[in-house]
DNA sequence: GCGACAG
DNA sequence: ATCTTGTCGC
């Protein structure tokens, strides 16, 4: 008969492994109704002709009816040193094509669902809906009409990234940003960067994440002249790469894009001032 | 078995 | 994600 020390193994094991099974289910259950293509009314603003990819021509009567992508919304995720599990998400909304900031909230909170890899979306997804919930019931006029994502779309062991998931779940246009590649496909983040250097000198800025299987998962891009490291573009929901890469393009201020960088900013700042949260969402130690 | 593994 | 100052270079 197994001991008891056996057993306790076995049962952590089985609960561990069937949560996450279920959630592979459920990326799996979101990843039917994933889109993958151009699926919005808009069109892009100040179209920079520096990309090599073709844009589709469109009826000319047709483009005047179309209004321009405006709102651009960015979500990020920041925690505090002290204590891993207090994090602070950020939704920041900018304006283009001047990327002014119209909008940002931000909600402190404490996480009780670890980081496993692969599956960051059941972790800081939570965050964002509550944020766009919030918007939403004030009926705010700066809701984005594109999400940029702090992580990757496609760009996953299932195709299914945090960019996806939100948004699957959003129903709104989005963009996976990752700033490490995950590895998938074969693809290794020093292959990759080599890859970029030796196209440094034809002058091209992104490469193909093509893995060993022929698939497509996004780009690697230098999205600044002076970035040694590139970035990783991949599809979140309703937008096909070449249209990323368009937006990215024209939102990189510096390395990371703007919507994301703000947020960014913001989630640290806020967590700096509260990298404690007695007295905000714990009980006081005098409760005790 | 070992190493890799978005944030 | 976070730990961390100065410093090498355009």
């Amino acid at each position: 008969m197994a001991n008891v020390s056996d057993e306790d193994a076995a049962a952590t094991e089985m609960s561990l492994s069937s949560n996450h099974e279920d959630w592979i289910k459920i990326q799996e259950s979101l990843k039917k109704v994933l889109i993958e293509e151009d699926d919005f009314k808009w069109k892009l603003p100040n179209p920079k002709s520096t990309s090599s990819t073709q844009s589709i021509p469109i009826e000319e009567e047709e483009e005047r009816e179309l209004e321009e992508l405006k709102y651009v919304g960015g979500f990020d995720v920041s925690f505090s040193k002290e204590d891993p599990s207090i994090a602070c998400g950020s939704l920041v909304v900018l304006e283009l094509p001047g990327m002014k900031v119209t909008y940002h909230d931000f909600s402190l909170v404490r996480l009780y669902v670890h980081y496993v890899p692969g599956f960051l979306a059941f972790r800081e997804a939570p965050l964002l809906l509550d944020l766009l919930e919030n918007m939403k019931k004030q009926a705010n006029q700066f809701y984005p009409q594109l999400l940029m994502v702090d992580g990757n779309g496609v760009l996953h062991p299932r195709g299914f990234g945090l960019a996806c998931h939100l948004g699957v779940l959003t129903d709104l246009p989005a963009i996976g940003i990752g700033k490490n590649l995950h590895h998938v496909d074969g693809l290794t983040q020093s292959g990759v960067i080599q890859l970029l250097k030796a196209k440094e000198s034809s002058g091209e800025e992104f490469v193909t994440l093509m893995g060993r299987s022929g698939r497509t998962w996004g780009v690697a891009m230098r999205s600044t002249k002076v970035s040694s490291k590139p970035i990783f573009v991949s599809i979140g929901h309703r937008v096909s790469l070449d249209t990323a890469i368009n937006i990215v393009k024209m939102t990189c201020k510096y390395r990371v894009p703007e919507p994301i960088r703000q947020a960014d900013i913001i989630s640290r700042e806020h967590i700096r001032k509260s990298p404690n949260l007695v007295g905000i969402l714990e009980i006081k130690s005098s409760d005790y």
